[in-house]
DNA sequence: GTGCAAGGTACAGACCTTGTACCTTTGTAG
DNA sequence: CTACAAAGGTACAAGGTCTGTACCTTGCAC
């Protein structure tokens, strides 16, 4: 019985709760500059200790995804995200195959999810996801333009009436950086938007193979444009924002 | 920020082991009347106190996956699963889209395991596919059967190259019990047998979408034959192997 | 420079996990 | 039928984690 010699363990709620948080941010539910809610108020909306949260805040602060001050404008800020940025790009370089068996877990969660969608939406699902496609259409930086891309995927899975669909694409969607994270903004990339439209249009007529299929393009097309940027020989640039003149 | 209120908690180690341990059960790396290591023993290979492991035990004894006998001939003995296949089949009717919801996030994933594994295979995965569909065919009992089972699925994650896909299937059979679980032994179903050749063979030839599609007919089979047992009015057979006469 | 809204620190109690030592049960060899 | 050995059953003290509560420190705004 070799299935028996795992370790086993567990996590510490400090682990978990910064990852918790880590997740968010990769989400982009919260980006960078936001403010996350006092520490106070924090642990008791996670329902856990103050010190338990604070650890979880160290970690993050160490590992750049915040920064911590004090006073009366004090409380938890999300960085630019340069340092995580340039450590998942590292890993991904490193680490042997992860970068597509990400992608392809991705593609075999969202083409199913986007069968489902075009054969079980509502006229109302159709409607929350022509806003989120709208959304994105207008997205004038990182943050908004990330935020509405997980929200259309989230309101694709709501569509399919999977929850573990839905679950599981958010998760693996935490994994990766959005495009716009790894390089100084451009505009939303006119590309992804026409995406996420045949998808969309693919959905609405009840047309499940062509939902699928757009779908799997989509996400091939998203592999190709960060596979470029990740395994690119020149490091990305670290200015932050599009220069200013 | 909603998405900060919700409750953050850590599984206590007891939890975590009954839950590995539960698993390997349904994946059926350990079946009925199998003994499970001694308790020194197997707390060593877990890497965890013995207490915690006595309690992981405890819980799983409740939940009448095991028996603990004392002795010299004492131990950990798996045991028919009468009540754990009851519960879950009452879950099952109980929670509304919850059979459907598990049945469609398979299909995702195995549907696209399928389709890299068709792509991607080498001459040593399709040997090591053959064996455990061989071994399906000859399988004489409950136990036998259901390992070949999983074992045909984690060939095919192998030969997917795909390890979150692999990881995922895993899971996900470990949240179902196999028909041969919920009724007496019935001889093998050729059905069943015949539903993986047909995916070998497609995957064997490389044609992606045929095993894909072979996938589909396979687990939708499956979902027919799982929710006549299921949602069948008259509570299945108490007995746990076929009449003696 | 006072007020106040943050973060920073300290501490005791409850609970979880571990390592170690020893007791009890029960099949089986002699 | 007795003694041994292989199990599970129990007890306890030390160390770690999580919680609740209380109090200190910083620094913007008025």
């Amino acid at each position: 019985m070799d299935s028996m010699s795992n370790g086993v363990t567990t996590q510490t709620l400090t682990e978990v709760v910064a990852d918790h948080l880590r997740r968010l941010i990769h989400l982009g539910e919260v980006g960078p500059g936001d403010r996350l809610p006092a520490e106070r108020e924090l642990a008791e909306q996670l329902g856990i200790a103050r010190l338990s949260l604070r650890e979880a805040l160290k970690t993050l602060q160490n590992d750049g995804y915040v920064e911590v001050r004090r006073g009366a404008r004090g409380g938890t800020y999300v960085t630019e995200l340069e340092a995580p940025v340039a450590r998942w790009r590292a890993r991904m370089r490193t680490v042997s195959g992860e970068f597509d068996d990400i992608i392809d877990f991705r593609i075999g969660l969202e083409t199913e999810t986007a069968r489902l969608a075009a054969a079980r939406r509502t006229p109302e699902d159709l409607a929350a996801m022509r806003t989120t496609i709208d959304d994105l259409t207008v997205a004038h930086d990182r943050t908004a333009f990330r935020l509405a891309d997980s929200r259309f995927h989230a309101s694709l899975a709501r569509a399919a009436r999977s929850s573990r669909l839905g679950a599981a694409v958010e998760s693996t969607r935490a994994e990766l950086f959005n495009t716009h994270d790894l390089l100084p903004f451009i505009d939303p990339v006119q590309e992804s938007v026409d995406d996420h439209e045949v998808v969309f249009r693919a959905v609405e007529r009840g047309d499940v193979d062509a939902a699928a299929a757009a779908m799997r393009d989509h996400i091939e097309h998203t592999r190709t444009q960060l596979r470029a940027i990740v395994f690119a020989t020149d490091p990305p640039s670290e200015s932050t924002e599009a220069p200013a003149s």
